[in-house]
DNA sequence: CCCAGTCTGGACTGTCAAGTCCATTAGATA
DNA sequence: TATCTAATGGACTTGACAGTCCAGACTGGG
């Protein structure tokens, strides 16, 4: 709960400030590396003010997990609502491949490292991590389902293991990505993974 | 590098004790979690034994990646030499599949956790896990190259590429089965990955 | 313009962890 | 047995961090 929530736009303000600064920090070195002077610090914001709206450190990581997945989510605007065609599964594989190479396979990804962090730490932020994993799948599953009802995917296949499968190799082939420093991974899994759709054409 | 190796085998017992501690102390808490003095009470060692084996932190934590890598490897003896034939890859990957069951979906990958926690906070210990990995995924791309060349496996599939998009499916199978507490996401993450891999069996 | 509630700055406290130091014990070797 | 070195115990120092407190500044509805 917060201790407070801003009623006014300055202090809406500052609590979004608060946040991203969080957010920036923890996806940079890791949750248990950010100290509240850190975040105060960057988010110009004293330290009595971070204990204004978030009661604890754990309220301002619970923050930032919901903070973490929505921007991740928002981030893919425009190609999680197209994946139900193979050419609108190819912009979204080639967009996360692409991304890693702007970022010269930096951080992984925000929810997968977030995950990693906090699974056994924290339950609450596991069951969010968990959550905001499931709504991105969604999106995959969902298409692939229209696809199927549009005879587009074998009517055998199951839409949601072929979901799993993909959001597996997307975060393992973040984690290779990140632990080889070769963004070349992702593109490997997921082009692996494409294979694996492609079998399940109708024919 | 060591403060000092021992010499004797009291010595060596007391620096296994301690690598082991902190080991077991970093699987179920993570890495920045443990304090030198968990890992003293634990080890039944004073203080100033971690420090005569170790010059500070870093060093026990890379000692521990290096155990990690060591054990996780060590625990799949037995498999990981017999890559080269369908059933000795189902083998493999029913034995993963079970030891998570085993484990109630907790923990994850010990390697794959490290990564998480270390990969963007302690370069030197970022390479020792990619070592790690590409041991583990070595295994299995000389068992692929095995099979291909005894015409168990297309000559156009690239046994490389297959190693590394099951490792993906096996790393990212992990972080969903630990985040959704759930053996089954690494099941169908394994599954669809060895759809993928008979795929590419010879006609 | 007033003032109640909101927001903000920064000093302060208690705790805990890393790392240092030195005195002591155990063990090997001659 | 004497002696040297490895191994050990635990007190101590230093610093950083989470969390508290209170006084002062701002703000917007009346």
């Amino acid at each position: 709960m917060s201790t407070t929530s801003p009623s006014t736009a300055k202090g809406r303000a500052t609590r979004e400030r608060i946040i991203r600064a969080t957010a920036e920090l923890v996806g940079e070195r890791g949750v248990a590396a950010v100290s509240l002077d850190d975040v105060g610090r960057r988010a110009q914001a004293s330290r009595s003010q971070l204990y204004h709206y978030f009661s604890d450190k754990d309220e301002l990581v619970h923050a930032v997990v919901d903070a973490t997945t929505e921007a991740v989510l928002a981030a893919q605007d425009g190609l999680l609502d197209h994946l139900d065609s193979w050419a609108g599964i190819d912009r979204w594989f080639d967009a996360l491949v692409r991304l890693q190479r702007d970022r010269q396979a930096r951080g992984g990804c925000p929810i997968g490292s977030l995950a990693g962090q906090l699974a056994e730490r924290d339950p609450q932020a596991r069951a969010a991590i968990a959550d905001g994993l499931g709504r991105w799948e969604a999106h995959l599953r969902e298409g692939l389902t229209r696809m199927q009802e549009r005879g587009k995917l074998a009517p055998t296949a199951d839409p949601a293991k072929l979901a799993t499968v993909t959001m597996a190799a997307l975060q393992g082939g973040l984690l290779l990505t990140q632990v080889r420093r070769d963004p070349e991974q992702l593109q490997i899994a997921l082009d692996g993974c494409r294979t694996l759709l492609h079998a399940a054409r109708a024919k």
